[in-house]
RNA sequence: CGGAGCGUAGCGCAGUCUGGUAGCGCAUCUGGCUGGGGGCCAGGGGGUCGCAGGUUCAAAUCCUGCCGCUCCGACCA
């Protein structure tokens, strides 16, 4: 491709408003183009990147036996209604809703598991047409509180999903783990440094599910590992040892002006802060009502919504608004204590309450506290979950201690048993005659997010370095004069060559400083430039590879077949 | 949605406090020189100052409302 006509151009300072390095270099070298928060256009380089994960990931999905289909954008809202999905996504507030002429209403696509499983019931008649993997590369769109980070998190964005039936459990297992087999080469070929952890089902649903995760400074999401254990930090256990009981004390109030923060009551009263209690009023959101659910957690440790959520089976838990506190507390948020809730209240305690006695909470008022609270004695036992957030540093189930790092979610496989399969009524008759629904997987991978992890991983001060798999073009040609006419013909001649050979080439045939184009070379980051100059009289030319900056003279000669030596190896060793 | 900030030419910004001819750098166009790390000279084009309303003789600048974008916290590929 000839620079001058390619549609690519490349800017020379930083866009003011992206912070994080992909964004910045994505933008400033001309990969992506943005239209509003969180949607963006693929220009011509980025779509050739974009392309090519979309290769590998069809060539190693193909090999484990999936078969690629295409399902629809606007998706009948009725459908999800059925499914029960309706709900959570609106409660999230991420589902982007439209509605026809006639008055329908319908949804964007943010994933697609009910028009995929209505399909399914339709062509899946019969027990010998499984197991199937269906998939697709498609745009998804999910209006999300707060896209961040350029392509990072998107409202619009491309997602390979892939969606499994089979028969019975045992096929899932094998499902589920030829996809786990296709991830792993996936994101291996595209270079990407990622982890696997395991991870909460989040609104998909299901049982089992792990997430691939890049690792990445700018991620979004905790990861806690320890040696073998490895999950995020929505759902990551930690064992945490437990105070020796003591004998119960008298249950008293005591005045602590001002302390309206644990570390200034534990302060106050001179306890640790593993002495006292946190109370906390949620709203917890149901398919079909609502209820306040008060939680109580040690002071010293913090409570993970997502778990939390799980337990309680909601759709959607939040803090309570004042009002509503004051209605099962009878006091403002702040000053709650187990010991001030209306009867009749929900309580779920974290499973580090068990074991504590005497310890300190909120009394119902202000600069005051109760002390030596005792459950079962001064308030109801309540229901014991685990509901904490696991912390570095406490040891994991194995007993190594978790190490928190971050990661940007590149993929997630699910197991979802029969939920859709139930709602929706979707499955086949087996030998024996009876009805069984299908036993379903689904697998996501961020198409387009996976370009950003990998340019958040792979730059420099000069810009982004492409690993060769997945960068836009093979060699890029940059001949310092192209005007000149014997420059001109050997380049043309070894651009013609190159392409012939089934290379992907970029030839800047641009009339600017060979600075400007080294400059852009660099920020654009082909893995091999090619530079035709001075040393083209005695018949030579430089080889620089844009990850080690080395540089290597070859004979004009030989150059085709030096790139064709360093790409193919370089390819090959990827696959 | 809560907190912070921003919106002036394609990009980056100054000008706003203290109202009075809309500027700078880069990019772009024309001509010339140059030709191995963002080169030089000369000339040119490009702006409803986010939108609406208000105050004023006069608004980029002051006031009100709205919209958009970025960053920090609650969703997910």
């Amino acid at each position: 491709m000839r620079f001058s006509t390619s549609g690519i151009r490349v800017m020379r300072n930083f866009p003011g408003d992206a912070e994080v390095a992909s964004h910045r270099w994505l933008v400033r070298a001309g990969y992506i183009f943005q239209h509003g928060s969180g949607i963006y256009s693929f220009a011509p380089l980025f779509y050739r990147v974009y392309r090519k994960i979309c290769r590998i990931v069809e060539e190693e999905i193909d090999r484990e036996g999936g078969v690629q289909v295409q399902l629809p954008l606007i998706q009948p809202a009725e459908l999800w209604e059925r499914s029960g999905r309706l709900k959570i996504y609106r409660e999230a507030g991420v589902m982007f809703e439209t509605e026809d002429r006639r008055g329908s209403n319908y949804c964007l696509c943010p994933t697609a598991e009910e028009v995929v499983t209505e399909m399914a019931m339709s062509f899946i008649q019969s027990p010998r047409q499984l197991p199937v993997i269906f998939y697709q590369q498609h745009t998804k769109f999910r209006d999300e509180l707060r896209p961040r980070f350029g392509m990072v998190r998107c409202r619009e964005f491309t997602m390979m999903d892939a969606y499994s039936f089979d028969i019975d459990e045992a096929g899932l297992d094998l499902s589920y783990r030829a996809m786990d087999r296709a991830y792993h080469k996936i994101f291996q070929r595209c270079a990407l440094d990622y982890v696997v952890v395991k991870a909460d089902s989040g609104a998909i649903g299901g049982s089992d599910s792990e997430e691939f995760m890049a690792s990445c400074e700018i991620g979004e999401d905790t990861l806690m590992i320890a040696g073998d254990y490895a999950a995020n930090g929505e759902l990551a256990f930690s064992v945490v040892e437990d105070p020796e009981p003591e004998a119960p004390e008298p249950l008293e109030v005591v005045d602590t002006p001002g302390a309206d923060t644990i570390a200034k009551l534990a302060a106050c009263l001179e306890l640790p802060e593993s002495k006292t209690l946190k109370s906390m009023i949620y709203k917890a959101v149901f398919q079909d009502r609502e209820e306040i659910v008060a939680v109580l957690i040690r002071g010293d440790k913090d409570i993970n919504e997502v778990k939390l959520l799980n337990h309680l089976g909601a759709v959607a838990v939040r803090l309570a608004e004042p009002e509503q506190v004051k209605e099962v507390s009878g006091c403002a948020p702040g000053y709650v204590g187990p010991t001030t809730l209306r009867e009749g209240t929900r309580v779920v305690a974290d499973l580090t309450v068990k074991a504590m006695t005497n310890f300190a909470a909120g009394s119902g008022e202000p600069d005051k506290h109760a002390v030596n609270v005792n459950h079962g004695r001064d308030f109801p036992t309540p229901e014991f979950v685990d509901i904490r957030m696991a912390m570095a540093g406490e040891p994991a189930p194995n007993g190594e201690p978790l190490q928190a790092f971050r990661g940007i979610e590149v993929g997630h496989i699910f197991k979802l048993g029969d939920k859709y399969s139930t709602s929706l009524g979707a499955g086949v008759n087996d030998s024996e005659g009876t009805f069984r629904h299908f036993q379903m997987g689904c697998y996501g991978i961020g198409s387009t997010r996976i370009a950003s992890a990998v340019v958040e991983q792979n730059h420099d001060d000069g810009g982004i370095v492409w690993p060769l798999a997945i960068a836009p073009f093979h060699v890029h040609l940059v001949p310092t004069k192209y005007q000149d006419e014997a420059q001109r013909s050997s380049v043309d001649a070894i651009y013609e060559a190159l392409e012939n050979r089934g290379f992907e080439v970029l030839l800047d045939d641009r009339k600017v400083s060979p600075g400007v184009k080294f400059a852009d070379a660099d920020m654009i980051g082909v893995p091999y430039r090619v530079t035709f100059g001075r040393g083209l009289a005695e018949g030579k030319v430089e080889i620089k590879e844009r990850r080690s900056g080395e540089v290597s003279e070859v004979s004009l000669d030989g150059l085709i077949d030096d790139l064709a030596t360093r790409i193919k190896g370089a390819l090959e060793e990827a696959a």
